[in-house]
DNA sequence: CATCAGGGCCCTG
DNA sequence: CAGGGCCCTGAT
């Protein structure tokens, strides 16, 4: 594995749209746990590319809810460039969705009796990517039918082996591998790192990633309909992984169409109480509730008894999340 | 020890 | 559009 040591260091700040909530927004704690992001209370590192070159980046929070304000720190090797800046800026804006409207959602929160107490508690939350569209298809293609250890032990693999060390403020944080640098390793090579049938799947994204026939770009500019054909388009992309995409990349909110079976169970226990509710019906109700938010009131709901969870364990949830 | 399902997807019939 | 197969791993 590559190891690069990041010792110089440029500053610049941020004014997400009012209200913010940084945490929320910084960390995911329903995510696996990963090498890739660090964080605690209003602190938060990862790498980041730019074109082919990898970053350090450290994010804290110095404003409040309803004044937001965070300090962007880029860490980097020999120089960096201005347009450089801007880019890694621009990128962070998207990707954490820094200048989201949120007011339609707000009043439709308001007006949610039974969860308002969740919505209020986490005004001003992002549903937000820490990576770009190939690295969060890595991911999302290392999720596929595998528990969370497994998800684990494949990622840490393939990071090993093909991932890079930053070293920078102090963290170790880790990066995803270039589409490119896939090209000359065979289906075989994947395989022996014991990721199973999903090595022909990055093997082939990576392909396709690596001759620049996926514009991440555009992605971003099309209506839910088109980007959901396109990503639907790749190999190994269902309807699961596409909706993961849809949300966190694009920013999709109303992207709750698929509901795998295992979060069927943890949503019957949220919205009904009960062990089991048919997907139909959560789906529907959840639809007619929250229109074009679906996904992110849904987001809401799930990431706040994620947190719960970092305190105090849920005999429910626990049984269904399986490590 | 064997069997099985899993934080899906592709392919076939 | 339903159902089998896929890699590997931990649970039973």
């Amino acid at each position: 594995m590559k190891s690069l040591v990041l010792k110089n260091k440029k500053e610049f700040f941020v004014f997400p749209s009012s209200p913010f909530h940084f945490d929320g927004t910084f960390h995911k704690p329903s995510h696996y746990p990963d090498k890739l992001t660090d964080w605690e209370a209003g602190k938060y590192w990862q790498a980041i590319r730019i074109g082919k070159r990898l970053f350090g980046l450290k994010i804290e929070n110095k404003g409040a809810t309803q004044k937001p304000k965070i300090k962007v720190s880029i860490f980097y090797d020999t120089n960096i460039s201005e347009s450089e800046l801007g880019k890694i800026k621009e990128e962070i804006i998207w990707r954490f969705d820094l200048n989201a409207d949120l007011k339609e959602f707000n009043k439709l929160a308001k007006s949610d009796k039974r969860f308002y107490p969740i919505f209020k508690k986490w005004l001003g939350m992002r549903n937000s990517s820490a990576h770009n569209l190939y690295e969060l298809l890595i991911i999302a293609v290392l999720l596929q039918n595998a528990t969370v250890r497994r998800t684990v032990q494949m990622t840490d693999a393939l990071l090993n082996n093909y991932g890079t060390k930053l070293k920078f403020d102090g963290k170790e944080i880790f990066a995803i591998w270039l589409p490119e640098k896939l090209n000359n390793v065979s289906e075989q090579e994947l395989r022996d790192l014991k990721i199973g049938y999903r090595a022909k799947f990055i093997k082939r994204l990576s392909q396709n990633f690596a001759e620049g026939k996926i514009d991440e770009l555009k992605l971003r500019e099309l209506d839910q309909e088109d980007a959901k054909k396109e990503l639907t388009k790749l190999y190994g992309v269902g309807p699961e992984t596409a909706r993961i995409l849809l949300f966190e990349v694009c920013h999709q909110y109303n992207t709750f169409d698929h509901i795998a079976p295992w979060q069927q169970k943890i949503y019957s226990q949220l919205f009904y109480k009960k062990p089991l509710v048919p997907t139909n019906k959560i789906r529907d109700d959840i639809k007619k509730q929250y229109g074009d938010y679906s996904m992110l009131a849904v987001h809401y709901i799930w990431e706040d008894i994620f947190w719960k969870r970092k305190h105090k364990k849920i005999d429910w949830l626990e049984k269904e999340i399986r490590l």
